[in-house]
Formats: structure tokens, C-alpha cells, sequence
DNA sequence: TTGTAGGCGTTATCAT
DNA sequence: ATGATAACGCCTACAA
């Protein structure tokens, strides 16, 4: 017979230790207005009675949490892992706590999430990119939860955001491969529909197109999950049309993993036969074989600077800035120039 | 001026509405015990007003939460991930949220956030491994908070758990690698202190060892951090020693990975000049150069079996049974026979 | 420094 | 089918 839990609540510990509810209270939030004497007192108690704060009912009263939500679009690859994890951690030196959820990139799953999460009582949120319903900012707003938008940086926008110009990164780096003596790109792709990095990396590919005097309409383009076999199947179709490129270049490293390895099933060598190139530098790509050319993205500053800028927010001592980041174009060897050497 | 937010509540509802509070109440929850015409009115206030459930003094008032709270180790790769993804997806299905917090591989962390979400009105909880603080456990019995071990497999354990034999899994791998004619072997294993699946891995080889007439107690062993980097470098020292393991068997892929990737840093063919395997079969494994040979561990499975028990657990159809899942090894090129041909 | 008491937004019991 | 109303566990003026 499993005993019925019974639960110590502020209550009991005020009598075990024969104060009021109010000092044991202050013990646990204010210790500095308590005597050394009692204090000692109440927590010899809450030791002794195994007692744990109810969050809910502290979230009521006192209508902060110390909790930020963050949703991000998936879990299953380490894309936003990295960064999370900075941000948790900068987050717990500042006395505050983290909850995840993952999105599956659902734009309606976020929505609720991001709902859910409010409910609760995140004093804060962080969101990936800037492109959702406005709906959901409109709720945001009405509500007074100050949000960060990360990876992703938005021009002349009202929102808070701490990232990088996704646009602009790809474009360097096409212009990196075009300036190798390629002419013959093709892209994969995560779905642009609602991915507003997705589309900035694209974009930024036909916008060196263009400045080179290609046409960007005649681009081709594979959207895809952002998952290896996605890549790999893409990269496959590329590799089936009648005019191949001399270079791939994917949405991100996972894509592109997916790609080389493809690749090399085909029987094609990577990169004399073909170039391939990623985003975001995780870790995969230094070990993929060969080495992929890729942009590097400052994960573990955009985590700690989103914490500490949502935070501040939270804490009424910023009202939300907007924050660029650079970001690196990391050449090795999954890019070849077709220039003669 | 930012208006001050207002938060719309039941009341607010119910007096838009013209009913009572617990007519509202009834709309949300019940809405079976409502006559058509009043919900529609109910639902009408709800939508005009952009009312949301306060989550809090909803869990206070009913004391169920519909959460359950996961803590996995880390989010840094993509081990648990898919496990977890499977998880959520389960979860729901059945109506229930899910809450993920990363311990980062330390066990005090762990405890606090058992506590933090317990404190929250998890209604179940989903651990990884079962090696913890016996205190934690005790607190989880006295809360009465059903709890699913994951990831193990726990003989003769009190404990509900879906999960696999590390130990018995590893032994395999390592027959099928002494059975190839492999005699000098090396380990680079994660931190055994407080990781039953990283001891229980190291016990397998070892058993396999002595049943094969081998003294397990000079086996090389590397103890580091479930990196790639870490692998890397554990590599490097063990091909530095004066006798040279044949085969270098890795506690995970990603441990591998680092391993690979070094040997080819140095030079060193793998598999010819050296075999190297892995455990858990994620993604990686199979892109790797060469690919990885490795215990493949069924993720998906084991999150949805994970959520659907421990949803029985919660709603007190089943009192937790213990459920082992089977494993197979995954033979790729990175192990080669040591027989002549 | 400590105690008293009202209120936070729901659910749920008991009437009606 | 609907309405009062008492919890739920804590924080926080306000008082002492």
C-alpha cells in the first residue's frame, strides 16, 4: 500500500518551526530581512520536512517565474544545440531557468507552444527567425512577454533579435565559389515556406548571381527536410538533369552531410567532380570527408547574448535591441576552384 | 507608453458571457455538461476577449498538469533526440505536454531539475539511465511522481524502465570483434562515474575479454567526454602506447567519429591500419568515412513505448513495468576481420 | 524582525 | 444545465 503522498507545504514548515507563513516565506526569498536565528530555525525545518516550493502557486502570487521559454525548430540535429546550450547555462548564472520545447518546424505547433509556454508564466521567451503569424506576436505583445528572436537578424524591425544576416552570409560565400570560376550552381534547400533563414540563404545566392551577370531564375532548387537523407536525395536529382553543376551548395551542414556522402555512393569525387558546400559549421562538418566549406555561425556568443539581452528585457533594463553577429566563411576542402592552377 | 497588459480571465469570460465562472470553467473542460447554446456563447467571449487558461491556478486548482517532464543529459548530440522527438510525438497523442530540461551530464544539476519539475506539477517524469542519488528517488516515491527510466535496461529493478542492455549489447559487438581475430584492444568510453550505460558498455568488453581466455583488467581504457573532439584526442594517446590495440572500440558514435576522424589526421587507414566501432547507430554513422560499425539502439521505439507506459503509469493503468528492447549490431567498414583472407 | 490577511485564477463540490 | 463558493499554496502589502 503505497502510502498517500502527503505533501509539506509553507504551512507546515511555519509550524514546525513555530513562525508565521510570512517568515518562512522571506527565508526563502529574502533571507537578508530574517535573523540569523530564525532563519537557521526554518531551514533546519524545510530540511527536515522534505519541503519543495510549489511553483504554481509561488507563479500566482508572485507573477514571475524566474523561467524563459525558448522554441526551437527541432531537436534532432545539433543545428541549435550548441547555442541552447550557451544559453541555458547564461541563463542559470543569473539565477534563472530554462524550458524547451521543439516546434518539428510547425509553424502551428509554435503558435501553440509558444501559448503554452506564456500560461505557465516564461517571463521571457526565445524564438528561432522572425517569420510567424502575427498573430502570435500580436498575443505576445498584448501579454507584455518580452521576446528575443535568434538566428536570424531582421532589418528595421521593432523585435528584439540577436543573429546574423543569413542573406548576406550566403552571399559571401557564393560569392567565394563564384569568384573559384563556377557557373553551374544548384541549391538544396530547407523549405523556404515560413523559414525565413532558409529563404535568406537562398536569396543571397541569387543576389551573387546576379551581381555576377548570371541569372538567378534559372537557379535550380531542391527543397527538402533538413535531414541527411533529404540531402542525399536531393543531391541525387541534381545529379540526374541534363546540365550538372560543378557545385552544390546546401542550407546547412546537415543537407550538405547528406549530399557528400550521396556523392560518394554515386561514385563521384567530392570535390574534383563536384563541389558541395553547408551552413552553420557544427561539428559534423570538420570531420565530414572531405572537409566541408561552410559558413561558421557564432553559436555559443548568439546563446549567451540572447540570454543576457532577454534577461535585461525581462529585468525592464533594455527595451530590446537588435544585434548583428559575424560570421566567418570557413573554406576547406569540399570546394574546389575550377580555376587552372 | 506600452499599455499595462491586460490579462483577460475566467471572470472576465463569464461576465462577457453572462454566465458563471464554473459555466466557463465547464466550456473548457466539460464540454459535454454544457447546452449547445451557452458554449457557443462561452466559446464567442473566449475568442473576442483572446483568453488562455492561466496554466498555474489551473494545475493548483486541479492538481494535474497533463506535463511530463524529461531531463536528458545533453541536447549537444543527437543521441537522445530522436528517442525524445518519438516521445513528444507520443506524448501528444494523448493529450500531454512535454517538458525537456539537459542536466549537461551532472548529476547535482539532475536532482534540482527532478525537483523543478516536480515542483511544476509534472504530472510523470522520463530519466535517463538509472545510476542517481538514492535521495532523488526517494523524493520522487514520497511526491507519489510515476517516473520512466530510459536508455537501460535494470535487472530485478523496483523501477519502471524501457531500455536496452548496455552491457549485454556491448559483449556482442565485442565477440563479433574477437571473433575476427582481433586480440589487442583499446576502450574510449565516456565517464563511467554516475553513467551506468557508459560502465555497463566497459563491463561488456570486458566479460567478452575474459570468456575469450583475454585478461580484462590490462585492457586500455580512456575515460572522456562524450565529444568528438574528446574521442579525437583519447585516440591519439591510445595509438601513442607502445603496444598498439588492433581496434579501438568507442562508447558511442560520436566518441568514433573523433576517432576516425584523428586516425586520419595521422595518417592511419581505417580499417587497415585500424579498426574502430561504435555504439548507439545514430545518423553519423552511417555517413562516416568509413562507415561505422556499431550497436544499432532502436530510439524511436523506445521513446514512443517510453511515453505510452508511462501515460498508463500516470493514469494509473499500469503500476510500471520494465520493458527491454533488443538491440543489433550494425557491421560496416570500419571493422575488418584480422584473418587472413 | 515578525505576524496578519487578502488575493492570484482555476477547479470542483454542492446546491439550485 | 447552471451558479455559489471553498479550496489550492504562496507572496506581499500592511500592521505591530
Amino acid at each position: 500500500m503505497p502510502q498517500s503522498p502527503n505533501i509539506p507545504t509553507l504551512d507546515d514548515v511555519a509550524r514546525a518551526a513555530g513562525v508565521s507563513t510570512a517568515t518562512v516565506s522571506r527565508c526563502l526569498n529574502e533571507k537578508e530581512k530574517v535573523s540569523q536565528k530564525t532563519l537557521a530555525h526554518v531551514m533546519q525545518a524545510i530540511n527536515d520536512l522534505g519541503y519543495t516550493p510549489n511553483f504554481n502557486a509561488r507563479a500566482m502570487a508572485a507573477k514571475r517565474t524566474h523561467t524563459i521559454g525558448a522554441i526551437i525548430p527541432t531537436m534532432e540535429n545539433a543545428i541549435f544545440a550548441k547555442g541552447l546550450q550557451a544559453f541555458q547555462e547564461t541563463l542559470r548564472e543569473s539565477g534563472y531557468n530554462l524550458l524547451v520545447s521543439s516546434s518539428v518546424y510547425q509553424p502551428e505547433l509554435e503558435a501553440e507552444q509558444v501559448r503554452a509556454l506564456v500560461a505557465r508564466g516564461a517571463d521571457g521567451l526565445l524564438l528561432i527567425g522572425f517569420e510567424r503569424d502575427h498573430a502570435t506576436y500580436e498575443f505576445l505583445e498584448r501579454r507584455g512577454i518580452p521576446t528575443m528572436l535568434a538566428w536570424t537578424s531582421i532589418p528595421e524591425s521593432v523585435h528584439a533579435s540577436v543573429g546574423f544576416d543569413n542573406c548576406a552570409a550566403m552571399r559571401r560565400l557564393a560569392d567565394r565559389v563564384l569568384s573559384m570560376g563556377h557557373t553551374k550552381l544548384a541549391v538544396i534547400s530547407g523549405f523556404i515556406k515560413g523559414n525565413d533563414r532558409a529563404a535568406g540563404r537562398v536569396r543571397g545566392i541569387k543576389e551573387s548571381l546576379s551581381a555576377h551577370g548570371l541569372d538567378p531564375d534559372s537557379l535550380p532548387i531542391i527543397e527538402t527536410h533538413y535531414e541527411i537523407e533529404g540531402g542525399a536525395d536531393a543531391f541525387e536529382e541534381l545529379m540526374q538533369t541534363e546540365h550538372r553543376p560543378t557545385v552544390v551548395m546546401c542550407g546547412n551542414d546537415v543537407l550538405a552531410a547528406g549530399a557528400i556522402n550521396r556523392a560518394k555512393q554515386l561514385g563521384l569525387h567530392v570535390p574534383d567532380d563536384i563541389s558541395i558546400t553547408g551552413f552553420d559549421d557544427i561539428e559534423l562538418a570538420s570531420i565530414l570527408h572531405p572537409p566541408l566549406t561552410t559558413v561558421h555561425v557564432p553559436h555559443r556568443q548568439m546563446g549567451q547574448i540572447a540570454a543576457k539581452e532577454l534577461i535585461d528585457m525581462v529585468e525592464k533594463r533594455s527595451s530590446g535591441v537588435m544585434r548583428k553577429l559575424d560570421v566567418r566563411i570557413e573554406m576547406r576542402a569540399s570546394l574546389k576552384s575550377l580555376e587552372a592552377e
